[in-house]
DNA sequence: GTCAGTGTGCCACAGTGTGGCATTTGCTCT
DNA sequence: AGAGCAAATGCCACACTGTGGCACACTGAC
């Protein structure tokens, strides 16, 4: 069992013909919801247009994703797991602003094309949808607190400052780079943000 | 009209008996709600509980507050109200940052007793509940676009970022105020705050 | 082949939020 | 004071999300 599950983490596909096939309707669910909110809307869409689409009962959805933002926010979901994958590999040293965005940019560089298809799509539903934007912003402090945890607790204030300073950063780049969302230009998107962190405190009137 | 209206604004109390009956009923229900969610829980209170006890309908509930959510928040949304009126009569000069800071010091200073009552109460059922603390998120992203607004419109990134920060340090203040929540406190809490951001942007790994 | 485990479908239900329409209640003008 | 008007409210029905219970089907192990 435990053989079986690292095959599974290690490469994609997983060793049993049960768990290919659950994969493959969660990958459905995934692709038709992007695919359909996007074209009509997140919230004027419904869960059981969706579920007829897939052909997928509403119990089976909800076996998969704890609710219709889930499935819709999969893709920054993705990013920030793999986001955490980094952070544990990486050797922390110097200064940890740069740490954290250099762990952004490595994390960015991992994913792959089907990624940067989806990613900009579930930015502008973000960006529609109040409730997604709620949903999207509480996963946010979800990893926030994450990432605290793996560096020594959340006592220490400011540590947890840099902390809610890196993802507000990570969110303006976001903004910057939806407009145009070329992937290419993503990185060089945090890089400045990053670099204007120390100009906007010293901001004057 | 107009200046009934401006009656009301500028003084507490409505002029005509409908206003302020319909002002008692919003604060009954705000009230109960404060009280009933603390004692349940604010996901296991279902909202019929609520307008029972206050003998209200739905649909009335409905036109005085956009959902469950909201008016569980409400001493949330006074504050950021407040803050903004303060931004508004406030002449900018000097640091940014230091602006921000002494406009919430001053809007802390301008809450009233029956606030500081249930602000804490409000801020444990954030912490309480996710549904309450995407909210909580999304309307603090509300008040920095408005914030942004204010100071000469969102294209500034620095600008943008400093917005961020100043939320994010805010945010942390209160979760050192929380566990006591001594309402004389809370000023030094956001000072301590203020003062540890430039030692944030420093840390070492 | 049998049997346990698990993913799934179906049904019913609770809870939130909305639209339509009638009713009441406060306000205004004569 | 009384009639008319507008606003607030109540009531009913409905759409949508999310959950619990139970039965069925399929996979994998013995």
């Amino acid at each position: 069992m435990v053989a079986r599950l690292l095959l599974m983490t290690t490469f994609g596909q997983p060793a049993t013909l049960r768990e290919r096939k659950k994969l493959r309707t969660r990958q459905a669910l995934v692709d038709t919801a992007i695919s359909m909110f996007s074209e009509r809307g997140f919230d004027t869409t419904p869960l059981d247009a969706l579920l007829d689409v897939v052909e997928v009962s509403r119990r089976t959805f909800f076996r998969h994703f704890r609710s219709k933002e889930d499935v819709a926010l999969t893709a920054v979901k993705q990013l920030w797991s793999a986001y955490l994958d980094v952070l544990d590999e990486t050797e922390k040293s110097g200064a940890l602003v740069d740490v954290f965005r250099d762990a952004m940019l490595a994390t960015l560089d991992r994913m792959d094309q089907d990624w940067y298809r989806r990613f900009p799509a579930t930015l502008r539903l973000i960006e529609q949808s109040p409730s997604l934007n709620g949903h999207s912003l509480q996963h946010c402090a979800e990893i926030q607190a994450e990432v605290a945890l793996r560096l020594g607790g959340p006592h220490r204030l400011e540590l947890r400052l840099l902390i809610e300073f890196f993802v507000a950063t990570w969110r303006c780049a976001l903004d910057e780079w939806l407009p145009a969302c070329a992937p290419g230009e993503l990185p060089e998107c945090v890089r400045r943000a990053f670099a204007a962190m120390d100009d906007s405190m010293r901001l004057e009137a």
